[in-house]
RNA sequence: GCUCCCAUCGUCUAGCCUGGCCUAGGACACCGCCUUUUCACGGCGGCAACAGGGGUUCGAAUCCCCUUGGGAGUACCA
């Protein structure tokens, strides 16, 4: 059997990281057995979704290079791939189920059904005690639906019954039918329910394996009845741990960032995106922890999805993007770079050459490319000192005062617009050979007198990147 | 309440299925040392976990049961 994978979205907001995790997993498993990866658009509820979101989540998708092989505008003689173009199928399916006696017209009103669920929740049951399920008023209700009453449309659930799945996270994992009640399988404006219309896409469409996060675990009993009611073979199942935040919840909007979107603005790398996702509820048979999803393709293994609750670690996510940052070539850096420093940052007034200088001095510290404009603004372009203890502590050094008074002399002795390097060294062999200043007293002491701090990057490189009126002014102030 | 799921360092996890190689390994974070004539990078090292209790077994992180804790679902949302 082919491999045909598929990740359903609802437009209903922008992409979810965990959402962004199980396409990535689906996608990844499609690549591994040369299967298709499908996008589904489970768009039945009408008040929530919205077209535009299913833009932006395909925008979100492509953005992590999670592009799919079928889906809405790259169909297959499947499809169609978007639910709300196929309610014709829905209501077909319906109408056989109803036939067959397997699913009732249900009349109840909402005060009844309100009573209803009041009542199984002091009891902790779930059934349904409506009258319409019963045989007798079949003919009723047929009557009224063919008089044009709106009505929804309930499965009819044999609480005798068990099911069981052969989870590929969880393995065994058995469901007494009782657990749930009759359900609505098609509402009364006429568009089917989730565990409905996922059951009849997922047949119709030929997925052979689910991959989706673990809260539709309990659901599974539902599309279970139904796949059995029409006769179909269940497709292979794999029930993904969830992502949690700091509380150890579910992880949601309160959690902070949560959308792929935001990442994206924030200029984390794709690459960085996925490997880590990758990582949360997943391990490499090596034990990677960088890597590309390119890498995985062949890698990627079905039986190594880890059961527990995985919490979303955003720090780990920053190392791992520091780690694609190192990864990166030069070039591709650079460009990078370029694009994701903001237009109006100083560093667009600078020349190539000061550019790919700068680059490479601060690529090595970062995780983040957007610490590149926060590093230039810190060590650069700082007018004048914070008299922190570390700067009063350097500047009591009795060797510093010597160093300041030197470096004030040559400053002003300095034409253009920055001191080169040549100059910058020859301050420092002056101090050296003729103050007999070295090591530590000589470097802390030149990084204090003309940054005002006591770390940050290779003094020879920073001092020639800075602007000389910027260096005179932070001497001056001393 | 009911149903289902889960349980190894603070966090992500390896090991569990197919008990012994586990004195429980790796990674993030943190700390220390080395290196760098400064800072960082890097290298080396440290801290730190099998939830508890019963079994089974010569032997249990690994298999079974119970307890506890956590989570999810319980909609005419998906």
């Amino acid at each position: 059997m082919s491999v045909r994978v598929r990740f359903a979205p609802s437009p209903t907001g922008y992409l979810h990281i965990g959402g962004a995790r199980t396409a990535l997993y689906n996608y990844l498993i499609a690549k591994k057995h040369g299967g298709k990866f499908i996008i589904r658009i489970e768009d039945t509820d009408e008040e929530r979704s919205k077209r535009e979101y299913e833009k932006l989540q395909l925008e979100d998708l492509a953005w992590l290079g999670i592009e799919h092989d079928i889906g809405p505008g790259k169909e297959d003689e499947f499809g169609p791939y978007r639910q709300s173009e196929r309610l014709h199928i829905y209501q077909e399916y319906t109408d056989k189920l109803v036939e067959a006696g397997l699913a009732f017209y249900d009349f109840c009103t909402d005060e009844e059904i309100e009573k209803m669920r009041e009542m199984n929740e002091k009891e902790g049951t779930s059934a349904y005690t409506g009258k319409w399920r019963e045989e007798a008023h079949f003919a009723e209700a047929k009557q009224r639906v063919a008089a044009g009453e709106k009505t929804s449309v309930r499965f009819k659930v044999d609480p005798t019954k068990a099911y069981e799945i052969d989870d590929l996270v969880r393995k065994n994992v058995k469901f007494p039918a009782q657990m749930v009640g009759d359900f609505v399988i098609m509402r009364s404006n006429g568009k089917p329910t989730y565990n409905f219309c996922n059951v009849i896409d997922d047949h119709l469409h030929k997925i052979s394996h689910v991959l989706r996060g673990e809260e539709h675990l309990n659901n599974t009993v539902r599309q279970l009845m139904i796949y059995e009611a029409f006769n179909w073979e269940a497709p292979k199942f794999a029930h993904l741990s969830i992502m949690i935040g700091e509380d150890r919840q579910k992880l949601s909007k309160r959690h902070g960032a949560t959308s792929v979107h935001l990442y994206k603005e924030e200029s984390y790398l794709p690459a960085a995106m996925n490997n880590y996702l990758t990582l949360l509820g997943w391990s490499h048979p090596e034990e990677l922890s960088v890597f590309t999803k390119e890498e995985l393709f062949s890698v990627f293994d079905e039986n190594r999805f880890n059961k527990s609750p995985a919490m979303y670690d955003i720090e780990k996510l920053k190392w791992t993007n520091g780690q694609h940052i190192k990864l990166m070539s030069e070039d591709v850096f650079f460009s990078y770079a370029n694009e994701a420093i903001a237009k109006d940052h100083f560093y667009h007034t600078q020349s190539d050459e000061w550019k790919k200088v700068c680059l490479s001095l601060l690529r090595e510290k970062i995780n983040m490319i957007t610490e590149i404009p926060k590093l230039i603004d810190e060590s650069i372009l700082n007018e004048s000192f914070v008299q922190t203890d570390e700067l009063k502590d350097i500047l009591s050094w009795e060797t510093t005062p010597a160093i300041l008074n030197h470096v004030k002399e040559e400053l002003k002795k300095e034409e253009g617009t920055h001191v080169s390097a040549e100059s910058f060294n020859s301050w420092m062999d002056f101090c050296k050979k003729e103050l007999k200043i070295k090591g530590k007293p000589l470097f802390m002491g030149f990084r204090g007198v003309l940054t005002g701090q006591n770390h940050g990057p290779d003094l020879k490189v920073l001092i020639p990147l800075t602007p000389i009126e910027i260096l005179r002014k932070r001497i001056n102030s001393l």
